[in-house]
DNA sequence: ATAGGGTTAG
């Protein structure tokens, strides 16, 4: 076209754009973007938005929001686009943010795909209180009984731990697309119920096709239940009977199973015939199976893999580095820890947070920020009496530095978890459930405890780390402290 | 004639 002499408009560049979205095409993006800025169309709405959708596909969230700084005269899925951006690329907090400054100086007029960009990422992060709050907001201005809302809503209300709710909007859809089967399934199985998946996907079967994302949702149900042969049968039959071919998600699913089984060799074969390449995911998998059943040398495989996936991320190094503190092998311990040093790497800081009459509190470990930081504190050390009285013994095998026994204890002892738990205990009546969640994995010695804490209190404690959801009720946990 | 949205992840 430009060889023909002609000029694009504001018409050619959403076109271009979009491909380069599908393709996740960034230079080719960015050089279009150039060509925007030099025709002098960059603050056009509908170009603007195909930018930024490129910018969202390819990860360049800063990007993205330049585009969007840029255009002053801005309409609802201009919005909805930098919204979505922000949601796709884990960073649920800002599209609420960004939600609130539209509400405020546009005078809010969501459509259907704002509600649902800001569902899901109340979703993403379990914020509930805000999740609640866009509820409200959908139920009154009728926006609840649109389907694609209501499935937002499923997943969103799934993902905070409040399936019966989640189950009662699903049973109210008009009608039931596999996107909204594929979101209660999925809930139910992060849950750890798998009946209750398993029984949903036969009643699925009769009403909707399976896709790939469904069956991803029930060896995931499968997986967290432990159920070894009924996970290899759904795994075969969705090959041979769905014609679906198995993506990395679906062997990582049958990895762990193998993995959490201690069939640890097995694990590693599949990996290496599997028809797919394997990703971090499914390395991290190993790796963690190899802390579960104590297994060096594998978990040094697994970690040379991941090094070369994702040389950045702390947190395989410290799972290697808990392999070798187990074993007693301290000189492993250290130089892991000199590893990480050279290349500037720190562990995440860890963060909990509760919803608290509709308010998040959030905690990082042994932080005296809050406002009631001196209850909070007092309860823990009530608690810990009681718990000792009842047998506790704390576990400081998985504290990463090696330091001294006392600052290993108080290091354990303030993890945000348990101020978040704590929070939640002296501030709501006696019986009501407690929901937590925290950004990395929950540590063996605070599980233990929540377990004390779930038996001593009487109450139900529900904690979303990283990688699933934990009920604590009456001593036990739903992961069979196995996660 | 052009742009945005729901389900999967150690």
């Amino acid at each position: 076209m430009l060889d023909h002499g002609l000029g694009p408009d504001n018409f050619t560049f959403p076109f271009v754009l979009k491909a380069c979205s599908s393709l996740s095409a960034l230079q080719e993006g960015k050089d279009i973007h150039e060509h925007v800025i030099r025709t002098g169309w960059e603050s056009d709405v509908f170009v603007g938005a195909s930018l930024i959708d490129v910018y969202a596909k390819c990860g360049c969230v800063g990007d993205a929001r330049q585009v969007f700084d840029k255009i002053l005269v801005r309409d609802v899925v201009l919005w909805n686009s930098m919204l979505a951006a922000y949601s796709q690329n884990g960073h649920p907090d800002e599209a609420l943010s960004l939600c609130r400054e539209m509400a405020w100086t546009t005078g809010f007029r969501p459509t259907v795909a704002t509600l649902v960009t800001v569902i899901s990422a109340s979703a993403d992060i379990a914020a509930l209180p805000q999740g609640r709050e866009v509820h409200g907001f959908c139920w009154r201005h009728g926006f609840e009984t649109q389907d694609k809302v209501k499935t937002a809503l499923v997943d969103m209300y799934a993902k905070s731990g409040f399936l019966k709710v989640a189950r009662r909007l699903f049973e109210r859809l008009k009608d039931k697309r596999v996107v909204s089967w594929n979101a209660m399934i999925a809930g139910y199985a992060m849950h750890g119920h798998a009946s209750e998946a398993l029984a949903l996907f036969e009643e699925m079967k009769k009403e909707a096709l399976p896709d790939h994302i469904t069956f991803v949702g029930v060896l995931s149900a499968c997986r967290h239940g432990r159920l070894m042969d009924e996970g290899w049968k759904f795994f075969e039959s969705m090959v041979r009977d769905h014609l679906i071919e198995p993506t990395v998600q679906h062997y990582t699913c049958m990895i762990d199973l193998l993995g959490h089984a201690g069939r640890l060799d097995e694990a590693y074969d599949l990996i290496v015939r599997m028809s797919v390449r394997p990703d971090s995911g499914v390395w991290g998998s190993l790796l963690n199976s190899c802390k579960l059943h104590k297994n060096v040398e594998l978990g040094e495989q697994a970690l040379e893999r991941l090094i070369e996936l994702e040389p950045d991320d702390a947190g395989n190094y410290v799972i290697l580095s808990n392999i070798y503190a187990q074993a007693g092998k301290w000189e492993g311990v250290a130089k892991l820890r000199k590893f990480m040093q050279e290349r500037g790497l720190k562990k995440s800081i860890a963060c909990s947070w509760i919803g608290v009459k509709n308010k998040d509190h959030a905690f990082l470990a042994g932080d005296v920020f809050h406002p009631q930081s001196d209850e909070i504190y007092a309860e823990l050390k009530r608690l810990g009496g009681l718990m000792t009285e009842a047998g506790y013994v704390p576990d400081t095998g998985q504290v990463f530095h090696d330091v001294d026994k006392d600052e290993k204890m108080s290091m354990v002892h303030g993890h945000s978890e348990r101020l978040a738990i704590a929070f939640g205990l002296i501030s709501t009546p006696s019986g009501t459930r407690l929901r937590v969640t925290k950004n990395l994995r929950v540590c063996d010695d605070c599980h233990v405890v929540i377990k004390f804490i779930s038996k001593i209190t009487e109450r139900e404690i529900i904690v979303r780390d990283v990688n699933r959801y934990h009920h604590f009720k009456d001593g036990t946990c739903s992961c069979g402290d196995y996660w």
